[in-house]
DNA sequence: AAGTGGTCTAGACCACCGG
DNA sequence: CGGTGGTCTAGACCACTTT
C-alpha cells in the first residue's frame, strides 16, 4: 500500500510563484510560520520561543520532518534560531558590526542601545599549538597566555572567542578580571600598546565541539567565523583572536580606501 | 511493534569522543565520509562528485535521512557542496578573497591559478527600487542601469552579482561586452572614474530565489552577502553591488588601520 | 516525571537531469 | 526514460531540560 501525496495544509496560498510549477509544502509552511512570528511580536528584551514542535505540528497539519525543514529555512535565513534541545526562539535584529571602528564589544553592544555581558571560561598559559604559533611568529610549543570567554547580547549568547596574546607582549595581564575589561583597553592603559593595525580573515563554518557548547548552540547550526590578527604602532604581532558568532546575530560593516586604485 | 533502535554501522569507531556519551550515527557517517572524499582525491580541477545516495546508504548501511544529516553537515563546514538535483561534489579550496585589494574578479581569481569566466545574466535599465535608490541618493523609481552576472571559478558558478549603476555617471555603458570587461576598468578607461572609497556589508543567509537558481544551489543552502557601495575620487556614490556567494567558495580577508585608537 | 528537541527507521512519490 | 536528488509520511527511541 502506498501512502498518498496528501497536502493537507489549509493555508491561504499566496504568491504561487509563477514560472515555479509547485510550491513545496516546507515552503507554504515557511509563511505560515512567519505569520506566526509576527503574531508573536519580536522585539522584545525577553526571549520569544516559538511553540513546542509537536505543537506546531499539530497546527499546521504536518510532520516533525517537513516542519523542521521549515524551521530550518527561517534559521538559515537569520528569522529564527536554537538553543539545543531547549526550542525554537524569534531572532532579535542583528548587532552592526563595524570591524574598523576599534570599539570594544561593550561599547560596541551598548552604542546599540543593548546590554553587553561577558563570561570567562578559562585564562592560562599554553603551549602555543601550531596554527597560533605561526600568526604571532612564535615557535610551536612556546608558552602564549589564552583567554577563552563567552560573549551575550540582551543575555542571549552570541559569540565565542579564543584570544592567544604574546606573553613578552602582557606580563601578568592574566590577573585582571578578565569578564569585566576589555583587553584593548587593558593593552592601552596598562601596557602602552595600541592597537594599530589589523588582519582579518573571515569565512563561514558550522557550529560543534567547545564553542557550539558554550553558546548553547545545536551542533550543524551555521556559525561566522573571524580570525583577527592585531599589531601594535610598531607593527609587532601581539595576539590574535578566534571568534564564532551565532550567524544571525551579526552584521558586518566596513568602510575604507582600496588599494590598487 | 516498535522499531528497534539499531546501530548498524559497520566502521572503525575512532575517537569516541570523551566527554559525550554517545556519538550520534550521523556524526561517524560523517568520518566515513570523510575518507571517502579523500580517498575520491579532492584537488582537481574536473568536478569531483560523490557517489550517488543510494549507493552510499547501502555501503554504509543507513537511511537516506541519516546520510543526508551527515552530507548536510560536510556541506556547512564547506568540505563538499551539491548542484540542485544533480548531485554531491568536493568543494575546492576556498578563493581568498581581500576586500580592500581592489582587484576585478578575473584577476583576483586568476592571481590565484584558477580560471574565472563570467555570464551576462541581463542588463538593462530600471526603475530603482526604494533600498538600490537610496543607497545611491536617487528618488524611488528614477532610472537606474542594472546588470545582472553570473561568476564562475574553474567553471563552477559561486557568484551571482547584481549591479545598480547611476546613470548620470556611465551613460552607455550597458553597450560595451559586460561578461568580458570588468566594470572597474570601464569606469576608469572609458568614464575617468577611480573607486576611491567602499562601504562593504557582509552578512550570511540562504539561497532561493533567481540567486540560487543561477547557482544551480538548492534552495535553502548556505550564502554569503556582501553589498557594496562605491564611491569615486569626489565622494560621490556611483554604483552598488549585490553578490551572493556559494559559502564554501571564498574566504574573506582584509587588513586596515581601525579607528578610535 | 513530563515534555522537549535530537536522532533515526523504512519506506514513498515527485520533479528534474542526463543519456 | 532511467536514475538522481528533493520532498514527504508516520511513526519510534533517546538524551536532555524543565517543571
Amino acid at each position: 500500500m502506498s501512502a498518498p501525496r496528501t497536502q493537507p495544509i489549509a493555508l491561504e496560498c499566496h504568491h504561487s510563484t509563477p514560472g515555479s510549477v509547485s510550491t513545496p509544502t516546507w515552503h507554504r509552511l515557511r509563511d505560515a510560520l512567519l505569520a506566526l512570528i509576527d503574531s508573536l511580536g519580536n522585539n522584545r528584551k525577553r526571549p520569544c520561543r516559538l511553540p513546542a514542535e509537536r505543537e506546531m505540528i499539530a497546527r499546521f497539519s504536518t510532520t516533525r520532518i517537513t516542519l523542521r525543514d521549515a524551521l530550518t529555512q527561517l534559521e538559515g535565513e537569520g528569522r529564527i534560531y536554537r538553543e539545543n534541545r531547549r526550542g525554537w526562539f524569534i531572532a532579535p535584529s542583528r548587532l552592526h558590526y563595524d570591524l574598523l571602528a576599534g570599539l570594544a564589544f561593550h561599547d560596541m553592544v551598548e552604542s546599540q542601545q543593548r546590554q553587553a555581558s561577558t563570561l570567562l571560561l578559562s585564562a592560562s598559559t599554553v603551549p602555543a599549538p601550531l596554527h597560533i604559533a605561526r600568526r604571532l611568529w612564535l615557535s610551536e610549543g612556546s608558552a602564549v597566555q589564552r583567554i577563552v570567554r563567552v560573549r551575550a547580547i540582551d543575555g542571549r549568547r552570541v559569540l565565542y572567542v579564543e584570544h592567544h596574546l604574546r606573553p613578552d607582549c602582557f606580563p601578568g595581564i592574566l590577573d585582571f578580571d578578565l569578564a569585566q575589561h576589555s583587553l584593548t583597553a587593558l593593552y592601552r592603559h596598562e601596557y602602552a600598546i595600541r592597537i594599530a593595525r589589523v588582519d582579518y580573515e573571515l569565512g563561514s563554518t558550522i557550529f560543534g565541539g567547545p564553542a557550539g557548547e558554550a553558546l548553547h548552540a545545536t551542533p550543524g547550526t551555521a556559525a561566522q567565523r573571524i580570525t583577527r590578527i592585531n599589531r601594535d604602532q610598531n607593527g609587532r604581532v601581539v595576539d590574535c583572536d578566534d571568534e564564532y558568532w551565532r550567524h544571525d546575530a551579526i552584521e558586518l560593516a566596513l568602510s575604507a580606501v582600496p588599494r590598487g586604485g
